[in-house]
DNA sequence: CCCCGGCATGGATACGTTTTCATGCATCTC
DNA sequence: GAGATGCATGAAAACGTATCCATGCCGGGG
């Protein structure tokens, strides 16, 4: 099984390497050895080796793609529109499921970088300390339906980045790019529906990384807000409905609930139906992402639908495409789909 | 953003390139020197350049995965069996989805092969015919949840293979080992449940692929079977709503339907939705997969569940572990779960 | 004492490609 | 017509690694 060279075309056609090299990879040439160049390699069906190039260019092609978990409808529909993208562009993509750990995610950014592949989009599980170093070092992330967030206040980081901050010129951060569902609007559309009808306890079951959504969530209920009522779950069915089972079962008192995921959504449901709530009647839901089966569930729900596929397709777009170099992020817009499963608070008793 | 290179560990640790590459991947060194090029390569943070290992060796390690939709809850958890097994050798993974399209399948094989890329497990939408060459050609293959179906037989090609086989002796078939789950026994298992509720005509609502579960359900079936009775869809959830909506419409005398995948299942809902059929009185319903919201739909779905992370974890076993390397195929067990989506047949009326 | 085997070691090579640089030829300009 | 300009072309270098092979050292056996 010997692989067809760029030596063995050159030969065969009689000339040199450059040659070949310059006419397949469109570079000036006469008419007439471009074409002799081209007919021979079809003859030889010669496939250049992505390995020479890569290692000669000191960079891999192809994108990264890490993400928490495939098994999420969000997703993998997020990661359909990344592979679309990517094979628009013709390159190859490597995929790493974190599971929601930073840990995990480290080591397989560690395995980027091993393997040369300088972008990635990345639905982030680590801390924005971990992600800095890494974009810093050259590689071209891009961030999808969230942001890393930054460690919890750690007094003596704090330290040493004064102690640095003594030291050198204060670093410009580096700009990551993002592709987010716009959670603030989304979510105070959800809010002001479920408040429009008469819901005052409302809790939001969120999953790690929703800062932005529980801020938001915060923003939107304005005084009506009780951080006790909200609860956030691990990225794992079983911690999402350990999450809901306790939050339904220790505040009795609350009559709505905002699912910040699918994954959620159905851990709501369940957890609800082991409670003997009735949907809508005992407790109102709105889950984030508009999955197929939102519609075929009992109730039907009441979603807040995000464009996970777009979300995918132009955080990809951003990484791969050079002439998007210096974009900004995106902020994708939400959409209220009002189905069965909210409705109006009833009387308390 | 220079790279640090295995030349530049070896001149830090005073020795040439060849012992800091034989310390590295295991070979012999002494004990002091191995100590010195370890601790110096921890310090300059060296990480060996897969891009120069990979040309070195003429092969790229990793895993290709290939499959047709991530947006298929079914695929999604194959695909998390694939990346756990990987993850867990150290093994990257290049994931194409192919839309159930024999051309961008075969796309996607070009790309790995171009990557050198030389393990793959897929999930097959082309022919027999076009995985026989890649198989042939040295790739490592494994199918995962079905096997590529014989082309439909073309008289053309048939000659051309009479022809080859006159000029040489037959070539003796490529094995390609494959993981599948027992299509046999698990339809018979849905099957004889309806049967057993009094249903007679049973449709069987399937997607290219299928052949082999259409003739597990013929073969279940017995003389109750009706071709007629069997429609199959291509992989996209327009299409299987389309074949559901279809296949519902023209045929009212039946009154239990066998969906062969959960996009599937989502679609034979939606049309007896559509349609005003209540399940499962007026219509029976059992569906492959058990998706999560399988529990949570109206009514709770009856299913045949498949080990969809487990069939992706063996394959990918397959495909990457050496020692497997003789490894035969591998069938493993569905199990009926009942729900509410059956009920036995009303007397006609 | 000498030779030989074993082992640690480093130099050199090859993997397949892209790109730089120099060369040669032809055409254009003054 | 001579020098300048442009273009097509090929030789060679480089990318970072693994491995072959030769070298030198050591100790043991004859």
């Amino acid at each position: 099984m010997q692989r067809v060279t760029i030596k063995d075309v050159a030969e065969a056609a009689g000339v040199g390497v450059a040659t070949v090299s310059r006419v397949l990879s469109g570079g000036s040439a006469s008419p007439e050895t471009r074409e002799r160049v081209l007919a021979v390699a079809a003859q030889l069906d010669y496939r250049p080796s992505a390995l020479g190039r890569n290692l000669r260019q000191r960079r891999t092609g192809g994108l990264g793609l890490l993400l928490p978990d495939l098994t999420d409808a969000f997703y993998g529909a997020l990661a359909e529109g990344v592979l679309a993208c990517a094979r628009a562009v013709g390159e190859p993509v490597q995929v790493g499921s974190t599971g929601g750990d930073p840990e995990q995610e480290a080591e397989l950014v560690g395995a980027l970088l091993e393997q040369s592949i300088d972008r990635v989009v990345a639905v982030p599980s680590g801390s924005q300390e971990s992600w800095t170093p890494v974009a810093r070092a050259g590689m071209r992330v891009v961030f999808a339906d969230r942001l890393p967030e930054a460690a919890e206040a750690d007094t003596e980081s704090l330290g040493d980045l004064e102690v640095l901050d003594g030291l050198r010129p204060p670093r410009r951060p580096v700009e990551v790019p993002s592709v987010l569902a716009d959670d603030r609007t989304g979510m105070r559309t959800a809010v002001r529906y479920l408040t429009g009808l008469g819901h005052r306890r409302i809790a939001y079951l969120g999953g790690a990384g929703h800062a932005r959504r529980v801020a938001a969530f915060g923003e939107a209920l304005g005084p009506l807000f009780d951080d006790e009522l909200v609860v956030l779950a691990e990225t794992s069915r079983d911690s999402a409905y350990a999450a809901a089972a306790g939050l339904l079962q220790s505040r009795t008192d609350l009559t709505a609930v905002v699912a910040g995921g699918n994954l959620l959504g159905e851990a709501a449901l369940l957890a609800a139906r082991e409670l003997d709530l009735r949907l809508p009647k005992d407790l109102s839901l709105v889950m984030y992402d508009d999955v197929p089966w939102a519609e075929l569930s009992a109730p039907p729900l009441t979603v807040i639908a995000q464009p996970a596929r777009e979300i995918g397709y132009r955080a990809a777009e951003l990484a791969l495409r050079p002439d998007l170099r210096r974009a900004r992020s995106v902020l994708l817009p939400t959409e209220l789909v009002v189905r069965g499963s909210c409705a109006p608070r009833r009387s308390q008793g």
